[in-house]
DNA sequence: CTGTAGTTGAGAAT
DNA sequence: ATTCTCAACTACAG
């Protein structure tokens, strides 16, 4: 009787794709070089319990089940497939280990703090059952831990300060998918006698979405092969790649300005380190391109730029405890935060771009910083950490560092200092939408407003909105706050926030810092407490 | 210490 | 389309 294969055990986290995949290429060639000795079992762990308490939102979701199913086709093209575990990776890791016979397991390393914790967990489970762990860093183009100590031990804090740092390392080579599998699919004895062949299938959408109404149109569908796709399409115009400038693209236009590849890079369906690669050859033909920060290439370091600061704070996600980031004393309004997130707070512009969130997934990155300045240091004065968790339920592209890194840039909290640059909810929307047809589309009840007043329909008369078809108060709300009055507030509060962060940062006396003109009582304490 | 730059402000003046 | 003013931030280079 033959000898039973060893498993070697491939798992899935982010990183979903068989294309640039080390740890999965890994597994790949040493069962490929000796396939009578090994079987090879890519994995995902899907834990139920998650579907309860995490802040993934419907669409998301379906995301993440079009991705598992893309990759468990492309998988089977390579004669193996996905295996999908259910429970938490503490709890099914060391049956696996027993009933498998595995020999090694291979991961993409992941800097979010539960991830840090959790492989923490499966690493030190791996040793007690004799099971080799090999982690490859895949998911960023840089490895942060380089970055940090060629910076000497600190993560960068501006962005050229990064560049100057990213520009001395080396690229890393980018890999294409793996060797077809000789064998193809191994059962193993135990599954076969205890009939459970499709315990492992992918789960269905219906056993991910909990709430199928709030689905909305599927406009980017997830997975490897859609990625690809996608890439090649983004990149097939030349010309409009070497002279990519971010700020010059429409936060609302009805189709997106720039690429939607965000969605794609935060799972992993495509590797940031392809992306970069393929930009380089186009560039190479365009010498007269545009340069980070506003190019393309520079969107992927921006993403490298938060990835590399979130690597070494866990509290990235939070103002308390957080060293990038500023204590300011937000106020809460649970009715205000509402009104934003459903976008209800009476400007067309803002509310337009949160429908868009909600229905589609995606908004445009300077969308984003039109509604994020108005949530926090523009408008309502509502704490970043607010909308971060909106955000992390509705965008497709939710990823840790990045939303936190960016709502603190736009909040004024760190990384961006200059609070007296304040978006209008009014103006800046204009600029590149002057008939509101953005608007139009996304809040269609102000539709029959005309372009003179769609962005402020509180100058038409009372009048003009029952011809309009809406009446604020009725078919749309008022204006939450008067953004003319509270921005210049907000201002002043700002002001007054920094300068309190200055003197406990330059170490002036307690007794001399006047923090009642800024703070309010409670977070000082909170912050106190944090100090110690 | 001083000067300058900083992915993407608004509004007015030129 | 560019430039200035508004009022004034931090980080960094020199």
């Amino acid at each position: 009787m033959a000898v039973e294969r060893r498993t070697l055990i491939h798992w899935f986290r982010k990183g979903l794709r068989v294309h640039d995949n080390p740890a999965l290429i890994q597994i790949f060639n040493k069962a490929g070089a000796s396939p009578d000795k090994f079987s090879v079992r890519p994995i995902f762990v899907l834990d139920p319990g998650i579907l309860d308490w995490m802040k993934v939102g419907a669409n998301r979701w379906r995301f993440l089940q079009q991705s598992l199913l893309d990759l468990d086709k492309n998988l089977k093209e390579l004669n193996s497939r996905l295996y999908i575990v259910r429970g938490k990776p503490v709890d099914i890791f060391p049956n696996l280990f027993d009933r498998w016979n595995v020999e090694l397991l291979t991961f993409e390393t992941d800097i979010e703090p539960y991830a840090v914790k959790r492989d923490k967990a499966v690493q030190d489970i791996a040793a007690a059952h004799g099971v080799k762990v090999d982690t490859h860093c895949s998911h960023t183009i840089y490895n942060p831990e380089i970055v940090i100590a060629k910076n000497f031990g600190r993560a960068p804090i501006t962005y050229q300060k990064f560049l100057s740092v990213v520009e001395k390392l080396k690229l890393p080579k980018v890999l294409d998918k793996p060797q077809r599998l000789p064998n193809g699919v191994q059962p193993i004895a135990d599954e076969l006698e205890m009939g459970q062949s499709d315990v492992y299938e992918c789960p269905t959408l219906d056993q991910l979405v909990k709430r199928p109404q709030e689905l909305g149109i599927n406009k980017f569908p997830g997975g490897e092969r859609e990625a690809l796709r996608r890439l090649d399409t983004s990149l097939s115009d030349e010309h409009w790649v070497a002279s990519f400038e971010k700020p010059n693209t429409a936060p609302n236009s009805l189709e997106p300005s720039t690429t939607v590849l965000s969605p794609y890079l935060k799972f992993g369906c495509l590797s940031a380190r392809l992306v970069h690669q393929r930009l380089h050859e186009i560039l190479k033909r365009h010498p007269k391109h545009s340069k980070p920060p506003v190019s393309l290439v520079g969107q992927l370091l921006w993403r490298e730029f938060y990835y590399t600061a979130a690597a070494v704070e866990p509290n990235f996600d939070r103002m308390l405890g957080n060293v990038y980031c500023l204590q300011i004393p937000w106020q809460e309004r649970p009715d205000h935060l509402d009104a934003w997130a459903h976008g209800r707070t009476g400007y067309p512009f803002i509310d337009a771009i949160m429908r868009q969130l909600r229905q589609e997934g995606w908004i445009h990155h300077l969308a984003r910083h039109a509604v994020a300045c108005f949530l926090t240091r523009g408008d309502l004065w509502i704490s970043w950490e607010e909308g971060q968790r909106v955000f992390e339920e509705l965008l497709l592209d939710h990823d840790w560092a990045l939303n936190a890194g960016n709502w603190m840039w736009l909040s004024a909290s760190a990384f961006f200092h200059q609070y007296f640059r304040v978006y209008s909810p009014v103006a800046f929307g204009k600029k590149t939408d002057r008939t509101g047809a953005y608007i139009r589309k996304y809040v269609p009840e102000l539709a029959k407003y005309p372009a003179g007043c769609i962005y402020e329909p509180w100058k038409a008369t009372l009048a003009d909105q029952r011809e309009f078809g809406c009446v604020l108060g009725i078919d749309y709300p008022h204006r939450i706050v008067n953004h003319d009055i509270v921005h210049k507030e907000n201002i002043k509060r700002m002001s007054a926030a920094y300068k309190i962060n200055r003197e406990v940062r330059t170490g002036k006396q307690e007794d001399e810092i006047d923090y009642d003109s800024s703070m309010s009582l409670t977070t000082r304490q909170r912050n106190a407490s944090f100090e110690t």
